[in-house]
DNA sequence: CGCAGAACTGCACGACTCTGCCGTCTTTAG
DNA sequence: CTAAAGACGGCAGAGTCGTGCAGTTCTGCG
């Protein structure tokens, strides 16, 4: 089948799969979203190819898979940068950790949690609980908490980072005598960036390490939260070792290495498929 | 019947269920609530569809499903039911205040701003300035400021009011080395339940009166926010005297009884149409 | 030069998802 | 109480996904 000028093009395309896939990604990137037919058509090859494609980007993180094409990274962060859709990343994920931790949480008990996606689901499903005192450093936590399962609400003063809505800073909270009162809580809700055997758990900002430390060392029992994609990864700050955990709460199970790592420090790990 | 581009759109999109739905979320988002009805001629897909995806998008707490539609996660919760309500009674003459008041603000200048409606509607109007830094005791205006305007947000923590998303307590900011901060600022905002000549500035909240007076106090100058509507009143705990303001923002202007008493005490009046 | 192995591609088949349609039941409004 | 609108559940068609298989090209090696 010989079409002139265009036959060349394809012909190099198709024999640098490499090639092919960085300009597919940079099409993505561009148009925000595409569909495979449409990528087939246009890189005239197989949808089979095309979906391989896509789904090794995916792999890669370069772009988000969806059924019947993709949608580029930075488009799913655009579209709602405020809160919303990082959570629609692993909405459904969330949502389940969200459920597990919540059924951690005693009525009547004190918890902290820290800023975070998962966190503020936490927030939304303690709806049938009762007369919960919260402490937080995100500015969308108390928004988030129904109005009928709180008894009081409190946030840690600071520095704002402005992307995620949390405060830094150390934990203090101001009292009326003038020196700041020491606080602890019965129950820390953790939000975590990666874990990792080695690392623990780890995150990207050093001061959101800082005041996830502090909760953990203020609270009587501690649970870890992270869905299934910060498995094996560990990022720039540590929070804290294994170890520090009572709960581990995810989505799926961990690789087997993590589960022994787990066992071994006494961590209780959550997952909605495991019995209790 | 064809639209020849439309059509093309409208294609890809219902290509892509997992981008519809987003879109949709998105669209919820916004406008706070909708109908399904009106939600499958938007997207061009059966009422059936969209009912199927606000079931999901409820399921996945994104939104909550109602009876013929949908409702925003946020405008079920305080955040809007008491704030964005309050703000369409006066909507018009608080913007206006906003506006005279964002004006009072200098460049690169360190401002204190309390919570409430009128001081919200402050934060979206500094979208002009540069290098602010600014500390407040609403969690809701950090998210109102836009981003390229500010060098730094701070919040004073302590116990958060469910009803107003502000936190009451000392001012103090946590430092690393254990002992809370002084700090100060040029400019404190401070929108006010009531003003009277007898009064003075007063508003409901015991607490939040507290709050203000700390930053009426560290203030190099202060600028009383009020609406028309508040003029002549007397609340519960007071504030401060006439005097203790530098400017007194408003969007109307005050019966002469409350203007003479301001000019006595050295405030300067702002209104939409008085000269400077 | 010939050959084995790996990678890429297209195709086929079964399973799954999405979508619209229909009938029935529930909720809402008058 | 009645009628309209919405919700719920089942169903079938179309599109998509996952997997296995065969053919082709490229690479490394004898």
């Amino acid at each position: 089948m010989g079409r002139s000028v265009a036959v060349d093009n394809e012909d190099r395309q198709r024999r640098l799969p490499a090639g092919r896939k960085a300009k597919l990604a940079a099409y993505v990137a561009e148009t925000g979203e595409v569909t495979v037919t449409d990528l087939a058509e246009r890189f005239g090859v197989s949808i089979d190819t095309i979906r391989r494609d896509l789904d090794q980007l995916s792999a890669d993180g370069v772009l988000v898979r969806t059924y019947g094409g993709a949608v580029s990274q930075s488009s799913i962060s655009r579209v709602d940068r405020t809160v919303d859709v990082r959570l629609t990343l692993e909405k459904h994920e969330k949502e389940q950790i969200a459920k597990l931790a919540a059924a951690l949480v005693k009525d009547g008990s004190v918890i902290m949690m820290n800023g975070g996606t998962t966190t503020l689901a936490v927030a939304r499903n303690l709806r049938d609980h009762r007369d919960l005192t919260v402490a937080t450093n995100s500015l969308l936590v108390p928004p988030a908490l129904p109005e009928s399962t709180i008894r009081e609400v409190y946030v840690f003063g600071g520095a704002v980072r402005t992307l995620s809505l949390t405060t830094t800073g150390p934990i203090s909270l101001p009292s009326a005598g003038g020196a700041d009162l020491d606080v602890s809580c019965d129950l820390a809700l953790i939000g975590v960036g990666a874990v990792s055997v080695e690392g623990g758990y780890t995150t990207s900002n050093l001061a959101d390490a800082a005041m996830m430390r502090e909760m953990i060392s203020r609270a009587a029992r501690v649970a870890i939260l992270a869905d299934s994609s910060k498995f094996g990864r560990r990022l720039f700050a540590q929070v804290a070792d294994l170890a520090a955990a009572d709960y581990f709460v995810t989505d799926t199970a961990p690789p087997p290495d993590l589960v022994r790592a787990l066992r071994e420090n006494e961590v209780e790990l959550i997952t909605p498929d495991a019995t209790t």
